[in-house]
DNA sequence: TCTGGGGTCCTAGGACCC
DNA sequence: TCTGGGGTCCTAGGACCC
């Protein structure tokens, strides 16, 4: 048995806990560079704006009906994450942290600890709101996929106080009858539109479809889907997340950047923090890629993209080593002309650090490397990300996103704490 | 004028090995 | 006329998730 977790319109959710005025106001987060909606209240959901679409078009729209319209603030957003997962590992043995804002918690046994697994759901929801003040809404179900389908019926469903099961064939029946098949969760755009050309509409529709026909046209993993409706469990809760494969890191910049001297600056800032992360999880990297683009909406103007791979003559996870490569690569791809939209690096190729091949003519010391990202690391954690950088970085940072709105850190910053007044 | 930023997995086909 | 039977690795493309 699984609960599935999930917080309710998460990073607005976050906004209000630390700002009551926006509690009954309409509010929407935009995402980075305050492009896209990424996040809305009910109110605006009601208004029809749409999950992702770019604010510019809308910004009349929300004006119109006084939305608060917020920069995304990840900072208070990872922060509220991790507090609201703490207090979810007191009601279950095992929890995996989906995204930022659900988790899946292993319920195995719990029909023997508990008469009703509502009343369970309830006490998860009551005490992660008097914790952290995030509204949640729990979905159980033998299955992940079914948990999933309970959870948003929880959503949805006005008299369930943001709990629903699916114990019983009856129940998922009935809940599937009303599900879209394109709410199923793995089953994305093209499998939906796939799906409805062959006559299957609803989440029942796909459970009850055959087995061999979904494999043909939608692999083992369609099948799988199809098996977890039919309430048998093929896909297991995963409690420590696998190290990364790769690691992108990339921004779209504030305003279009045009010189070869700021995209430097870009990049080393991106490749910088791309090994931080990397040395985090204690991988070395054997392929380097960056990338730079134009803006692609805009017709009129002269677009260009390219991306070069750089195969690194040992795997390293040295940060000088990995921007002067980067550089390297940036300056093979650069065109000048172009006004520039976003750039941004890639590691690739990863093995664990103290398992490389090294190389005979390896320039670089590898102790001494170590003992200095060590210092560097250390450092930038204790006093404040980027309190040592390197030169190339630059400190003007014209290419910087724009952030019009963002609230204050509230939760990690000693200057940004929330004031009361007496 | 203005459109985010990360990730994962699977398959087919080609090249190669013994 | 009739030509085996296993494998691996790599890449591109396509699907999905938040």
């Amino acid at each position: 048995m699984y609960a599935l977790v999930d917080c309710n319109n998460f990073y607005v959710s976050c906004e209000r806990v630390f700002n009551p005025k926006l509690a009954d106001r309409p509010v929407v987060v935009l995402s980075n560079n305050d492009g896209c909606i990424v996040a809305r209240s009910n109110e605006v959901k009601a208004l029809g704006i749409n999950m992702g679409g770019p604010y510019f078009k809308v910004r009349d729209v929300l004006k119109r009906h006084n939305v608060a319209v917020l920069s995304s603030n990840y900072t208070l957003y990872g922060d509220m994450s991790s507090r609201v997962m703490t207090t979810l590992g007191q009601f279950a043995p095992q929890v995996e942290v989906y995204s930022i804002d659900e988790a899946f918690l292993d319920l195995s046994g719990f029909e023997r600890l508990y008469k009703n697994l509502t009343d369970w759901g309830k006490a998860v929801r009551s005490t992660v709101m008097q914790w952290t003040g995030i509204p949640v809404s729990v979905g159980i179900a033998p299955t992940k996929t079914l948990a999933k389908v309970a959870n948003r019926i929880a959503k949805r469903c006005k008299d369930c106080g943001g709990v629903a099961e699916l114990l019983d064939e009856r129940a998922q029946t009935t809940a599937l009858a009303q599900t879209d098949v394109a709410d199923i969760w793995g089953i994305g755009r093209r499998y939906a539109r796939m799906l409805r050309a062959n006559g299957i509409r609803t989440g029942a529709e796909l459970r009850d479809a055959g087995l061999t026909w979904i494999r043909r046209r939608m692999t083992v993993v369609g099948m799988r889907t199809v098996l977890e409706l039919r309430g048998r469990a093929c896909i297991t809760l995963e409690l420590a997340p696998p190290p990364r494969k790769g690691i992108v890191r990339s921004r779209s910049f504030g305003s279009r950047v045009e010189t070869l001297a700021d995209l430097e600056e870009a990049v080393t800032f991106h490749i910088s923090r791309a090994v931080e992360k990397l040395r985090s999880q204690r991988s070395v990297a054997g392929v380097l890629r960056v990338f730079l683009t134009t803006g692609m909406f805009n017709k009129n103007e002269p677009r260009y993209a390219n991306i070069t791979t750089i195969i690194l003559p040992a795997a390293t996870d040295d940060t000088p080593t990995l921007i002067h490569h980067a550089i390297c690569g940036l300056r093979k791809i650069f065109r000048p002309g172009y006004r520039y939209k976003s750039a941004g690096v890639m590691l690739d190729e990863f093995t664990r650090r103290g398992e490389v091949q090294l190389n005979l003519f390896d320039p670089v010391d590898r102790e001494k490397s170590r003992a200095l990202m060590n210092v560097l690391d250390r450092i930038n954690r204790n006093m404040g990300s980027d309190m040592l950088r390197y030169a190339s970085q630059g400190t003007k940072h014209r290419w910087q996103m724009t952030q019009a709105n963002r609230s204050p850190r509230y939760t990690t910053q000693w200057d940004e704490l929330v004031k009361v007044r007496c």
